[in-house]
DNA sequence: TTCACCTATCGTTAATCGACGATAGACTAT
DNA sequence: ATAGTCTATCGTCGATTAACGATAGGTGAA
């Protein structure tokens, strides 16, 4: 009968012998896409990048959130390394970490 | 006194008055990243990119985890649209939608 | 039809996330 | 020194995730 095509190579042409290397990017990309997995903690990158403010205070306002929320927001990005916070007197300045977000697009683009 | 800089522009630069719109895109990036932001499913994209194979078994083999498992991440993925699976008989061949792909990449680059 | 195979779904469990209020810590200015 | 401000952390709670085994559903072959 010869249902839909004697070769059906439609869709799967397997080839390749490969085995997936252990895949060590696949944790960071993992770890990086996690980390702007949330509305919240992308709108605060945008913020960051805008230069609108890095003061966490202002950073707060601009947010639907709680003061302690936003601060565990940032807390996620600083751990993924995409943002950095350096202590300007009472104050904490947040800023984006350009390098990581480069890689961030590096391993994003090479997918 | 003027402690460090009277001007302390070192990170701040605050300016435009901007709002931040209601960011549909941050929706949609989120969740595309959220897509991602798992090892096993970066390795069924790459699975999938290499072209080795689309059917369901497949990947499972390729994969420390349970059937079950893989088949959720799988839904996962179709539901972030970044995949797609055709039945093909008695299994099922996946595949990368290419323009969602297109679309992540296209939103991350635009960070 | 019946059997065997492949995949999806269900039900469960432990762990983690996201949000909050309350509180502790650090720094400035009074 | 003390009070006031800003941020981080703690503790809690409900919701969600990730993993699994078991099972149901669908398809092709015998």
């Amino acid at each position: 009968m010869e249902k839909k095509s004697s070769v059906k190579t439609q869709c799967c042409d397997n080839g390749q012998e490969l085995t997936l290397p252990d895949d060590a990017t696949a944790e960071d990309l993992s770890k990086l896409a996690w980390a702007i997995a949330h509305p919240a903690r992308i709108r605060i990158i945008r913020l960051l990048l805008m230069k609108k403010s890095c003061v966490c205070g202002e950073i707060v306002e601009e947010m639907p959130l709680a003061q302690s929320t936003v601060s565990q927001h940032l807390k996620i990005l600083k751990e993924s390394g995409l943002v950095e916070g350096e202590i300007d007197g009472p104050r904490v300045c947040y800023c984006i970490n350009k390098s990581a977000l480069k890689q961030l697009k590096r391993l994003v683009g090479a997918l």
